[in-house]
DNA sequence: TCATGGGTGCTAAATAACTAGCACCTTGGT
DNA sequence: ACCAAGGTGCTAGTTATTTAGCACCCATGA
């Protein structure tokens, strides 16, 4: 699934060499294919070479995964998240940190009144 | 693994209720014992009840997460993860806002120079 | 003391995943 | 037109996971 959201799509070939240690082709093959029967997973037909995609919007994954770990290791705080993603970065460029503000200054506005 | 970042450390009962479709409690028995095996886990035996937390440092596997999530679904940019993660959120309270304007004080006075 | 509830270790059978290999089809190059 | 490469559908055998059910241990409360 990773893969899939992180190239958009993907045929077996290619989730089999972006998985970090993979099984064999046919495993890949059966994986995809349980996917697309669990409703997962969608395919296009790619002149007889099927090109696999996720079905859940990728905003909607997005959302869910990051979810998932600011519970499991940030006590549902997204702010302690923030934290943690920046206390580990060594720089930011003007733009990146121009955006992080912008989406700081609405919570500026609302909590001084 | 999750269960166990979540709680710190969970007996074979806790980590079957915390999961969100569990297998049986054999199942899940196995599978802590496979962990258990492979080093992921350690456990202490509280009066005959096995309680296992894990061996890799939360905030190492905390890192990795989130990493994991950035690499997928923002293009490796955290600065994008953050404004994902704020962007979603209603509130914030004056402490968040203050610890995550601290943060990124330091990128500030880099990139001034 | 003694039953009870809830753990563990262990085992055997059912179920699911992985693997390899076939025939077949399409695409691309010769 | 033909061949080679690389896909798919399908199948069968192997391996791993899941399941249920034993015997046993050890706190707890009656």
């Amino acid at each position: 699934m990773d893969v899939l959201y992180e190239n958009g799509e993907a045929a077996v070939g290619e989730v089999q060499d972006a998985l970090p240690d993979a099984p064999s082709y046919s495993a890949v093959r059966a994986l995809l294919r349980k996917l697309l029967d669990k409703g997962h997973v969608a395919y296009r037909d790619d002149r007889g070479r099927y090109v696999y995609r996720p079905v859940l919007a990728r905003a909607k994954a997005r959302r869910s995964a990051l979810n998932r770990v600011v519970e499991t290791f940030y006590g549902g705080s997204a702010a302690a998240a923030v934290v943690g993603l920046l206390g580990s970065k060594r720089e930011l460029s003007d733009d990146e940190l121009a955006s992080i503000e912008s989406v700081l200054a609405k919570f500026k506005g609302t909590d001084a009144l």
